[in-house]
DNA sequence: CCGAAGGTTCGAAGTTTCTCGTACCTGCCC
DNA sequence: GGGCAGGTACGAGAAACTTCGAACCTTCGG
């Protein structure tokens, strides 16, 4: 939709299907992202400042996968690219989505190495 | 774990992977399946009394892939199998993930064919 | 007993996903 | 200008997913 300078075309938010965003929410390092995104204040951020261990071809994919499942904006801006969750629009898409993965893996991390039954 | 008559084995809560709950939960059939237990009153249910428009090997392999993802508990019963969620178990492992989706589905489903933007 | 209904197992095919390396482009900086 | 950092595009390989049909098994109903 958008054509803005250096914007990258994102789907409008009524024509994402909650299929791909699960498919894309189901994905380690997407989901890192996510959150990492979620945690943050809103402002835009530079894609190279997430420590993927992959290849940058990969981490690529995998930036478009997230725009097309709607759930992040990305600008390139010169000598590099940069993202945005969209966070009020999807949030008004899917109400709760968003929270509750965080809420969900926020735990899963606190609790990470801390079984005491086995 | 548990091998009582005719229960297929399951995995503990505690060992269901939020990724893997999400890809399960990303296929249209599965979502369906869920979604139409989650409406019910949490009774037990004939595996054959969901209409979906798959062969038989196909919904064997679906059955399976929910009950790995730690969403369903399956029953051998004669000529028959059964399912019921674990409601109570997912609620705890992932609070609010089932009502989310639930929720963003029904909303999906009741607003098919009304869209007067454009 | 015999058939139909419901399921599983076992390939197999087709598609998708994740991953990478290589080549290439574009700004920024010295 | 030359190099580097950040990215994209493309092709390829490996793995996973979805689907099916065929063969087989069990159970229930006549």
């Amino acid at each position: 939709m958008s054509s803005m300078p250096g914007e990258l075309p994102i789907p409008a938010m009524a024509d994402v299907d909650l299929g791909t965003v699960l498919s894309a929410l189901a994905d380690p390092h997407r989901r890192a992202v996510v959150l990492d995104l979620v945690s943050g204040d809103g402002a835009e951020r530079a894609c190279s400042s997430f420590p993927l261990p992959i290849a940058k071809s990969t981490r690529t994919h995998h930036w478009r996968v997230l725009r097309e499942a709607g759930l992040v904006r990305q600008r390139d801006a010169g000598n590099g690219t940069f993202v945005r969750l969209r966070r009020d629009e999807f949030d008004a898409r899917f109400p709760g989505l968003l929270d509750v993965v965080t809420d969900i893996s926020t735990v899963e991390i606190s609790t990470a190495g801390s079984a005491p039954a086995r």
